[in-house]
DNA sequence: AACGAATATTCCTGTCAAGGAATATTTTAA
DNA sequence: TTAAAATATTCCTTGACAGGAATATTCGTT
């Protein structure tokens, strides 16, 4: 179990943790956008703007199609399946798992007496 | 739409980006643990890990209860389900969505007549 | 009260990432 | 071929953050 989730880049998470990338990603989510009306609908300037797209692109989270002048970007589905995968881990915690914690206190009382 | 995940605090995101502190998480999945413990099992300084902590209990991820010298930390649970939730915004996307690729090509062929 | 174990905090330093501004690149249109 | 639009890239500066080392704090034990 050392590998818990193979397919899932934890970098994906650094990626999505800038809040200009997070709403690039939320903002692509109504379909896909050029540079310029991305940087236009959330203030941002164009190299800014870019240069996050160019993040979230080393990151596989979004991918560019050439449109002659224009770069139209689009979410990747991947990352997103892979985060759900592994926040399937904790779903046992979510849940409100009774948490052995009273097991743990026993333990370290047996500790303290060795 | 404005406040898509009200419930989603998006610090959440800047927590786990961190390598270490996703490891103390995947940890105390297995249940909860002793600073200590947890230092050791990672191989942190006690230091380290106690800053870790503290960021992460910062953003309610982990909650900490103190138990004579030790202080016990363990998950809580609805930062990962506001993470779900969150994720769940996506779900159109992780299916594969079949975007309006097309619709928004034709929408920039209008405005260039424009 | 004093000591030791467990944990938290502080200070310092280096690194890295994001924004600003300017510029390079690519493509279309004239 | 030149100009203009759209996008990418570079350089610079600054702020945030993580680690190291030392120290402070808290609690139980004797």
């Amino acid at each position: 179990m050392s590998g818990k989730n193979p397919g899932m880049d934890m970098t994906t998470l650094s990626a999505l943790a800038e809040p200009n990338r997070r709403d690039i990603v939320e903002l692509l989510c109504g379909g896909p956008l050029t540079v310029g009306e991305i940087a236009d609908r959330l203030g941002l300037r164009q190299p800014q703007a870019s240069k996050h797209l160019k993040v979230l692109s080393d990151n596989g989270i979004v991918e560019v199609m050439a449109e002659a002048n224009r770069r139209i970007y689009k979410l990747r589905p991947e990352p997103f399946q892979a985060l759900d995968s592994w926040l399937k881990s904790f779903r046992h915690v979510m849940e409100g798992r009774i948490d052995n914690l009273e097991d743990y206190l026993r333990e370290l009382q047996n500790q303290k007496k060795s």
